[in-house]
RNA sequence: GCGCCCAUGGCUCAAUUGGAUAGAGCAUUUGACUACGGAUCAAAAGGUUGAGGGUUCGAAUCCUUCUGGGCGCGCCA
């Protein structure tokens, strides 16, 4: 149940207020916590510890409340009744959202022909978890991997192969698009040198630059060439990035549609911004003003058109909108990319306006910060390259295996592999994604304190006890006096409702996160300090503790799926 | 130049969006039933929240000045 939304409704109906309802740091104050006579404090004529005393007498009255005290400043400490808790506490059900929206998602934003790198992580999994707790609310949530697959790079990765392999019949003026060229194939690791070594010759080489720049243009503009060994090297580099895409457990997304699709509406996007007046002329290009009077801080024009002809980004994203528009017709559509764009995505937002195509409080940018070394600049390996995603994965992966082979255990590599996975992905998730962090390798390499293996440990501890005591499965509720930290933890889990709903509006995965950290630590003191299995526990302290185990499980176990991340059968 | 973001124990991060004694992890020191699984638990030590000023019952959080960092500002995405 939503405790928190239950015990705060209860509340305001007694006292016929607004209660600002607080979970207090200390759990020794109590269960909840509230500042409303100090809020209300002008308004009564009272000073605030009397007012909170009126309060008390009221709240006392209330049939879930244990007591309620003041303390300090004017603060009143609620405790609950312990039957109150035992009867309400459940595992966790699918939450359904006041009003579910049909939200697109776009994150991933993979490019063509370059693997992913440790850039790639934080959309790739902040966006998973987002995707994720959208569906458990109830959303329609619809995901696009905007791929980068019709811009400057793709002339860039044509016009390497050009260099690579000039005698191939692509490039000739005689090409023949309907022959048969299916012996041309490339190795998946090698396409994806292409693009960077062709991207560091061009900072040095302006006639391959612009040579590069051109079959951009041709390519867009159907030059037959172009086409064909596009498509021959497209979906290679798709199924290479799908592969890295399962290799993180995220969930498959439900189009990897980007920028080339995005470009078949050229044509009536064009025409809609033609028809608004909208179109300028400027060096060459054709651009779309977004300046407002009101401005005091640079706003650059959305290139609709560059001076050669091509569409770049900011004029494919228009048309991904579009397509979007005409397809879904969602009611939100969320970005989210690495938090230097955000001005392209403020400008974006105002194109969609102009054109009447979205609102402006129905699209929404989120920007995750970099992250970076131990020096604070962004990541590198040691040979001080840009960290490839699966040469991270395989680093943690070893790290894993070397743990466990350390420790003695017998484990298979698909649980080592979830390990390993966890640490990446819970140390990624844990953090706020708009600040940048630092990626420590050994710190994610450690698997001790908070960390993702610590929540995975906790979840196989308590899987475990529930299997020893399969042979007693009485599910009813057995309640006893609850002990501290049986109730901190009931109280944690009854949270869970909240954290989900809160994660989701501010966009916080954090908050999972952190959720499932803390959930962890009361479960594992609650392990240590509360014996089930033991001889010497009664029948009746035992099955209510089978009960909150079980209802930890759940809850934890939910969270974890929240975060994608599997628990293992041991560890 | 204009604009945005950040600064919290030795290190990496929190702080319920203005609430109580600023919390965790790592590292350091110490301890735990020969174990419902020790990738755990318990404890100690460590802070003038970059600096100054202001707002109020109350500030790490809001305003202001300064210092130090990061980032963005038309043919890359």
């Amino acid at each position: 149940m939503n405790l928190y939304k239950y015990v705060s409704d209860k509340i305001n109906e007694k006292l016929g207020a607004t209660v600002n309802l607080e979970s207090p740091r200390n759990r020794e104050f109590g269960d909840f916590a509230t500042n409303v006579a100090m809020v209300n404090v002008k308004s009564a004529g009272k000073n605030p510890r009397e007012l909170a005393t009126d309060y008390v007498a009221k709240l006392a009255e209330l049939d879930f409340v244990e007591n309620a005290s003041v303390a300090g400043p004017g603060f009143i400490n609620i405790k609950l009744r312990d039957d109150f808790i035992w009867k309400n506490v459940a595992a966790p059900e699918q939450i359904t959202a006041d009003k579910p929206l049909v939200i697109d998602m776009d994150y991933g934003a993979y490019n063509v022909a370059k693997s992913l790198h440790i850039g790639h992580l934080r959309t790739s999994i902040v966006g998973d978890t987002l995707y994720r707790l959208g569906r458990f609310l109830g959303h329609k949530m619809i995901s696009y991997n905007h791929m980068g697959d019709w811009g400057r790079s793709m002339g860039f990765v044509i016009a390497w192969i050009e260099r690579l392999h000039p005698d191939w019949p692509f490039f000739q003026s005689n090409f023949d698009p309907d022959g048969d060229y299916s012996k041309y194939t490339f190795d998946p690791a090698e396409l994806d040198t292409y693009y960077p070594s062709a991207a560091a010759l061009a900072k040095t080489d302006t006639a391959f630059l612009e040579h590069a720049q051109m079959i951009t243009a041709e390519l867009q503009q159907g030059h037959a060439g172009y086409n064909a060994i596009y498509n021959i090297f497209m979906p290679i580099s798709l199924a290479s990035m799908n592969k890295t895409v399962k290799s993180l457990n995220i969930v498959p997304f439900d189009n990897d549609l980007g920028e080339r699709n995005a470009a078949k509406y050229t044509a009536p996007v064009e025409k809609m911004i033609r028809d608004k007046n909208l179109l300028v002329k400027s060096d060459g290009a054709e651009i779309i003003i977004v300046k407002r009077d009101t401005d005091n801080k640079p706003m650059p024009p959305v290139m609709f058109y560059n001076s050669r002809g091509a569409v770049p980004y900011d004029a494919t994203d228009i048309m991904a909108l579009y397509y979007r528009k005409i397809t879904d017709n969602p009611d939100k559509v969320i970005y989210l990319t690495d938090k230097r764009q955000s001005l392209h995505f403020e400008q974006l937002f105002r194109v969609a306006e102009l054109l009447n195509m979205f609102p402006a409080d129905a699209l929404e940018h989120i920007g995750y910060g970099t992250i970076n070394g131990s020096d604070g600049k962004p990541f590198k390996t040691r040979d001080g390259n840009a960290a490839g995603l699966n040469d991270i994965i395989d680093m943690v992966r070893v790290a894993a295996r070397a743990r466990v082979a350390e420790s003695g255990k017998k484990l298979d590599d698909e649980t080592i592999d979830e390990i390993a996975l966890a640490a990446l992905k819970f140390n990624d998730l844990m953090h706020d994604l708009r600040s940048d962090y630092i990626f420590d390798p050994d710190s994610v390499t450690s698997f001790e304190g908070r960390t993702g293996p610590y929540i995975l440990y906790t979840a196989v501890r308590l899987n475990s006890i529930l299997k020893k005591a399969e042979t007693n499965q009485k599910s009813e509720i057995v309640n006893h006096k609850l002990t501290v930290d049986e109730r901190n933890l009931l109280i944690q889990i009854m949270d869970f409702e909240r954290t989900v709903l809160t994660a989701f509006d501010n966009r916080a995965t954090d908050l999972i996160a952190n959720y499932a950290y803390d959930l962890c630590q009361l479960i594992n003191t609650f392990y240590h300090n509360c014996p089930i299995m033991r001889d010497d526990i009664d029948d009746k302290t035992r099955a209510g503790r089978l009960h909150i185990v079980r209802v930890a499980r759940d809850t934890l176990a939910t969270a974890i799926d929240l975060m994608g991340l599997t628990v293992p059968r041991e560890m």
